[in-house]
RNA sequence: GGUCGGAUAGCUCAGUUGGUAGAGCAGCGGACUGAAAAUCCGCGUGUCGAGGGUUCAAGUCCCCCUCCGACCA
C-alpha cells in the first residue's frame, strides 16, 4: 500500500483539537489521550523548538505519560515550514496507527493543522528558504513594496491579483513559486474546499473572548514569574535571535527588546499580553472557515465533561466512517 | 485658601477666526498553499466633566460647580 493509501485507511480516524491560545487544548488532549488510548500530535509552529518552554505554554513531557510528538524537535536556530509539518504529522500518524492507537492532533497552528490533514500540495523540495528571498526582500526594502508587486503582476497578473500589493511576504512567495513554474493563485484558488487526506474527527474549541482574554493576562504574567527572562536569556547566548522562525515568537520577541534596553519589563509584559490576544483573534478567524469543525462550547465548562462530548462523539462519527473513499 | 493649566473614543491626545468631532494604540471583522505566535486588509465605537448663559449655531465664547495636575501660600 502507498503512503497515501495507508494515511487514507488509518485504523483510527485521527481525532483533532483545535481552538485558540489558552483555551485549555493541551489539557484536554492529554485527558482524552488518557481515556482513549491515544497518542498526541502537537501541530503548534512554536512547540517544536527546544529550548522554547515558558514562553510557548509547552506541556511539561516528563509529568505526562502520553506520547507527544511535534515538541522539541528541532533548535530555535532552524527555520521551519508547514510542508515539513505536513510530512513530519503524517509520519506521526502512521506510526501511531502502527501500534494500533488514536492519533490525537491538538495546536492552534491552523495552518499546519490543515497541511497534516487535507490534500495540500507544496512544491517538491524540502526547503525552508529561498535563494531569491534576500533578493525580493532587498527589491522591496529599495523601490518600496507596490514595485515589488509590479514585478509580480507583470510576471504573474493572476496571482499578483489575488495578493495585496502591501504584503510583501506573500507576493515575495508568489514570485518564487513563478520562478518554478508554480502559480500561487492556482494553488491558493482551492484552500476552502480541499479533500481531506486522512481521515478525522475535528473539535474546535470556544472560549468567551473576554473571559479567554483574562486568562492571556494571568496566563502572561505567569510566565514571566515562572522566568521567560532568563528563558529569553539563554535563548540569545545560542544565537537564536538571528534565526528565522523562532524569535518570530510572542513572549520572545518582546523580552528581546527588553533585554535590549528598549522597553520596560512592565511595557514587555503589556505588549506580550497584547499580542497574545490579537493572535488568539487570528485563531478565531481561521477556525471559523472549517465548516467540518464540531464546536464545543468551553468557557465555563468542567473539563470532565469535555473529555466524555469528545470522545462520545468521536465513537459516533467513528462508527460512520473511517476511512476516506 | 490663591493663581495657572487640564477634563474630547477603552487609553494617549488633535480640534483652525463658533458651523453637532479625528489620529495613533487598543478593540471588532476579514484574508491566508514552503516564515503562520508570521504577513496583510477593512471598520471610528463619542451625553466633547455637570449645569446655566450669549448666539440662527457652542467642543470652541461667558458664568458657575466638580475633579485632576503644577505652582504660590
Amino acid at each position: 500500500m502507498s503512503r497515501r493509501e495507508q494515511l487514507a485507511h488509518l485504523k483510527h480516524p485521527v481525532l483533532s483539537i483545535v481552538g485558540p491560545t489558552a483555551s485549555g487544548k493541551s489539557s484536554l488532549a492529554i485527558a482524552v489521550a488518557q481515556k482513549l488510548n491515544a497518542e498526541i500530535v502537537s501541530a503548534d509552529s512554536m512547540q517544536i523548538y527546544r529550548f522554547m518552554d515558558i514562553g510557548t505554554a509547552k506541556v511539561d513531557l516528563e509529568k505526562t505519560s502520553i506520547k507527544h510528538y511535534g515538541i522539541d524537535i528541532i533548535d530555535p536556530g532552524q527555520a521551519y515550514s508547514a510542508q515539513l509539518f505536513q510530512d513530519y504529522a503524517r509520519d506521526a500518524f502512521l506510526e501511531i496507527n502502527q501500534k494500533d492507537k488514536v492519533p490525537l492532533l491538538c495546536g492552534g497552528t491552523g495552518f499546519y493543522v490543515q497541511a497534516a490533514l487535507e490534500d495540500m500540495q507544496f512544491p517538491s523540495g524540502k526547503q525552508t528558504d529561498n535563494p531569491l528571498r534576500d533578493y525580493y526582500q532587498a527589491y522591496a526594502e529599495s523601490h518600496g513594496p507596490d514595485e515589488l508587486w509590479q514585478l509580480l503582476k507583470e510576471k504573474d497578473p493572476v496571482s499578483a491579483e489575488v495578493i495585496h500589493p502591501h504584503n510583501v511576504r506573500r507576493v515575495i512567495r508568489a514570485l518564487e513559486m513563478y520562478e518554478e513554474g508554480i502559480s500561487y493563485a492556482e494553488q491558493a484558488k482551492n484552500i476552502r474546499n480541499l479533500p481531506a487526506a486522512v481521515p478525522s474527527v475535528r473539535f474546535g474549541l470556544r472560549v468567551d473572548p473576554d473571559v479567554l482574554a483574562r486568562r492571556i493576562n494571568t496566563r502572561v504574567d505567569q510566565m514571566i514569574e515562572q522566568g521567560l527572562v532568563q528563558e529569553v536569556q539563554d535563548l540569545m547566548q545560542k544565537g537564536f535571535k538571528e534565526a528565522l522562525t523562532a524569535p518570530q515568537a510572542i513572549g520572545y520577541k518582546e523580552i528581546v527588546a527588553y533585554l535590549e534596553g528598549q522597553l520596560s519589563l512592565e511595557d514587555a509584559t503589556e505588549q506580550i499580553k497584547t499580542a497574545t490576544r490579537r493572535y488568539a483573534k487570528r485563531q478565531r478567524s481561521w477556525f471559523k472557515r472549517d465548516s467540518s469543525l464540531i464546536w464545543l462550547e468551553a468557557t465555563h465548562v468542567n473539563q470532565d465533561e469535555l473529555v466524555d462530548d469528545v470522545i462520545s462523539l468521536y465513537r459516533h462519527h467513528c462508527s460512520e466512517s473511517n476511512t476516506l473513499s
